[in-house]
DNA sequence: AATTAATTTTAGTCTAATCTAAAAATTATA
DNA sequence: TATAATTTTTAGATTAGACTAAAATTAATT
């Protein structure tokens, strides 16, 4: 098999769609593409008939687009640069973790294999980013571990916070102010019925109250 | 003054142009340009016209081109990020120095001025880089140190290494083989008429000879 | 089932960067 | 200095990626 490699575009739209195929499986839609790529529904087809001819992804009109092995191999690669080069830039370059993923956008498109293996080490094989995610191995496994939301959980329930939805800087520096990180302990005391927003606390001491937005963005584990 | 980041094939010219600059510090031609970019004539013409417009360097047709203080900001600033990521890949990834300058190509061009002055600091703000290339301080202050080659030095004259002219991966080899790393001390003991090869000494003990084109690509300093 | 609304695709245009072939300018040489 | 050789620029075409406007298809509502 010959090894062609993909522009920095193609990356970009292979890396959506592969987040978009977590929530459908069955097929991605254009506009689901555009909007994630920040780009309009006329350039996503353009895009996917390229992807479908290098047998990237699988492509019928109107029928919307899932990867195929090849193209989600390809996608996870990405994923996996990204997630390294942000762990190195917080742990070993001192980045603030809000700080980061614009970086890592640019820095996921470099190449070589030996460079990403090397860091993967350099980095004591980290299991996750910065902000909770899985870092997929080398033959493109990824181990999802997220798949409650603060907001799923009822008054007196408690979980630790392992991950964020929103990696936004301004989220980030939100939930870090309300002393919401990664490994935080939070208990919810009380859900209004009226907006869904719930007060909170943190490490056994009561924070205040968040919004339902903000409790559908943080991933729990239950304990 | 607003920033306008430039494309990578305009930071790849702005560099080259750089690079010729010093030989040709009162104008650089289109040809020599076109041959160092691995491109046609035409295709530098192009893309001069686009730089003079950004004020990025002096251009009149048929007259060559030199940089702007702007320019040669940019350009320098390339040669930063390039020298410093390949210290990184050599001394923390432990990547072998004739391995690193493809890579360094790529992770020139991340945007972040933040990255650079991390990943300096890190690196405990490295002098030269794994070539002996003078890395460039963050005002853009370059302070060369190589004018003179092994192919000035005559017979029973001798010199430390302190750089390579050639950085391909091949030369690169070829002198480590040879044990003419940075650092090594080297004496000629004689030089041939018919082809100017010389045989030489390292460290003290007698290892071979050498071509002239070998010579002229190390840089040395006298002792 | 028919009509409306939303989604998706097509057609045509634009810009950046490249190329080939030909024209213009400069430099070298007789 | 006139001619030839070299260098540089222009003209015209091509490709990737994006856009707008319009047409085609599918989904949602009467
Ligand atoms: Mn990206
Ligand atoms: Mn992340
Ligand atoms: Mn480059
Ligand atoms: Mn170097």
């Amino acid at each position: 098999m010959q090894i062609i490699s993909n522009s920095f575009t193609e990356e970009n739209y292979l890396k959506a769609i592969h987040k978009l195929s977590r929530k459908n499986p069955t097929g991605v839609s254009t506009n689901s593409i555009a909007e994630v790529m920040e780009t309009k529904a006329s350039s996503v087809t353009d895009m996917v008939k390229k992807l479908a001819v290098k047998k990237l992804i699988n492509y019928k009109k109107y029928q919307g687009v899932t990867l195929t092995e090849k193209g989600r191999k390809a996608a996870v690669s990405v994923v996996r640069k990204h997630r390294l080069w942000e762990v190195f830039l917080v742990h070993s370059l001192g980045f603030k973790w809000d700080n980061v993923h614009e970086i890592a956008e640019e820095l996921e498109h470099v190449q070589s294999d030996e460079l990403v293996d090397k860091l993967d080490k350099y980095l004591g094989f980290p299991k996750y980013d910065p902000h909770g995610d899985p870092i997929p191995d080398s033959e493109g496994n990824i181990t999802y571990h997220k798949d409650m939301c603060l907001s799923d959980l009822d008054p007196s329930e408690a979980g630790v916070v392992v991950g964020v939805k929103d990696s936004s800087s301004s989220f980030l520096q939100y939930i870090e102010k309300m002393k919401l990180i990664l490994g935080a302990k939070v208990r919810v005391e009380e859900i209004i019925d009226f907006d869904r927003s719930m007060s909170i606390s943190i490490n056994g001491k009561l924070v205040g109250s968040i919004s339902e937005s903000v409790a559908k963005n943080l991933y729990i584990k239950r304990t």
